[in-house]
DNA sequence: CCTGAATTGTTTGTATGCAAATCAGTTTGC
DNA sequence: GCAAACTGATTTGCATACAAACAATTCAGG
């Protein structure tokens, strides 16, 4: 006779708190997802990559990664171009307009993180992201 | 100029971290996602609810709960019946083969909880259990 | 050089997840 | 007692998310 009592499973906290984040996300970025915010700040950081590449520097497999794209190109946020050298590639870029986009976020980006954290301290927020980035 | 550095975030470590749970869950129980076993859990735990309790008692919403609620039934782990005092209402309750496959997963389960925490002592475990509960 | 292996991108299918609209049924307030 | 407000369920539309299968291309070893 085990005891499993779901409110007490990682994987159930983990969801339910991932739900505050992306709900408060939503609030103060009605425009952009969490996942698509995620490819311009790496186009940002990163410069043009490709689709695949892409994919991996913001933790999403192939399919997903394209759906992202292809919804920021529709935005016309990012464009993409087939890569002269190796012609399997997709290139990915961000626009002036997505470069913009971001730059005007990127504030209200970091209160989302902040809101996200509000209940804890600053050292029980050093604390959690310190323990939670060792289970990636 | 403000620094936005992606991996720093709360939002992309919690979706990494949950990425990594449900490739735990899904390698341990593959029958099942952690949804629907969270219904079953719900369910073994408080006996037949309505479709709208049992959302809420899941963290879904009636979209999602709806569809969890169908595929399960569809695999004859639940049951759905309207409910004679109130004919808006759709009580959900677990099958006999959906009792017994929880409980013969519920140890399983408990192991996915306990890899995905592995890399941390049982110190740490406590502790961000307790910092992320408070993000809820 | 050339064939088998690996990589890149696409598509399809399934499963959350949420917003919004809608319909049926129930409760509340006057 | 009845209209208005509310609740429960369903449906649609959009956005991740991943597995699996596939085609096109590139690479690597003999």
């Amino acid at each position: 006779m085990s005891a499993y009592i779901l409110d007490d499973q990682i994987g159930y906290i983990l969801r339910r708190v991932t739900q505050r984040h992306l709900s408060l996300f939503s609030d103060l970025i009605p425009k952009l997802t969490t996942t698509q915010f995620a490819v311009l700040a790496r186009l940002d950081e990163l410069g043009p990559q490709s689709q695949n590449l892409l994919g991996r520097a913001t933790a999403m497999d192939a399919a997903t990664v394209k759906g992202v794209v292809d919804r920021l190109a529709r935005q016309g946020l990012v464009e993409t171009a087939p890569d002269p050298d190796d012609r399997r590639r997709l290139t990915v870029t961000l626009t002036a307009l997505g470069a913009a986009l971001f730059h005007s976020l990127r504030d209200t980006a970091l209160q989302v993180s902040d809101r996200t954290l509000q209940p804890l301290t600053d050292a029980e927020r050093a604390q959690l992201m310190a323990l939670l980035s060792r289970l990636t």
